[in-house]
DNA sequence: TATTGTTATACTCTATAACTATA
DNA sequence: TATAGTTATAGAGTATAACAATA
């Protein structure tokens, strides 16, 4: 006998991250941030003296669009950039006081967020969940045969 | 003594989602579709004869975004809009025979999609995965507390 | 008045291509 | 020539507000 329907595992993983992202992305606009500016905040703490190629690679975008995002958090004061004097093509990108006190202001909101996300589990679950989530994306990362057979379904 | 630094959980799962979903938008153009083409080709189908506000709930997008959707589908020749008889205010969206064919094309994509996504996954595994997913869908839908104490941090 | 859907407009995030400056 | 970053431009997806048609 079949199985009752299997949903498709995408759609289940977007629909949650669609909702928790949307929630997240409130709380940080709440506490006068938005999401896109946590990351940034959150690779510039966590990666010091990089250079905006590689801190828009730990983000997961391109160049272009950090330097969109560190135009408005320059205009807002929240960082500066300057050029490094040992390689003047690299830009230092480093937070202001401002910058700091709003990565202060968001990270608590992130760590209450990420709270509420963990209630009601346990250690292991949650990890056997991300466990699953390297996973899926080790499979994503697999190429799937092309659909050239398809052109004439109808 | 301390665990090792959690990873906040909601950081994982949009990572990943937004890895699957890129995949899968690629692999929903590359057969001359999209991801939200194919989101509302789906609900289309699941839910016929269903107003477009009804349409736009299941997707969770606005009645102005569906709209704007299905402008394009239609200029492609994939839907038809005509008043429902019964109520006129009321558009029933239909699948041409164009758009009856992009969906069959698109599902067999999908479903070679979600068959790689499982890959090496055993049912049950995947069964507590999209268990903890709803249980994290729940635990976003709790309001956390007010950052009101954050406002004058600088 | 209330409901369904459309139009007009705009915002966010993202990207690519062409450019400047540095090396 | 190659690399780091910026500017200009565009496109996809989304939203809100004002509107038209219908009930």
């Amino acid at each position: 006998m079949r199985p009752p329907a299997r949903i498709p595992i995408g759609l289940a993983l977007s629909r949650t991250a669609k909702l928790t992202s949307a929630a997240f992305d409130d709380a940080m606009t709440r506490a006068g941030g938005s999401l896109s500016i946590w990351l940034v905040l959150l690779a510039l703490k966590s990666n010091k003296g990089a250079s905006q190629r590689e801190l828009a690679e730990v983000v997961g975008i391109q160049g272009a669009t950090l330097t969109h995002h560190l135009n408005g958090m320059e205009n807002a004061g929240l960082v500066t950039r300057r050029r490094d004097p040992e390689n003047r093509r690299v830009h230092i990108v480093e937070l202001t006081e401002d910058g700091e006190a709003m990565f202060g202001r968001l990270l608590l909101v992130a760590k209450d967020f990420d709270g509420r996300l963990r209630a009601g589990f346990t250690e292991a679950e949650l990890d056997a969940f991300t466990g699953v989530l390297r996973r899926l994306e080790r499979n994503v990362g697999q190429p799937g045969r092309e659909p050239d057979d398809c052109a004439d379904v109808e």
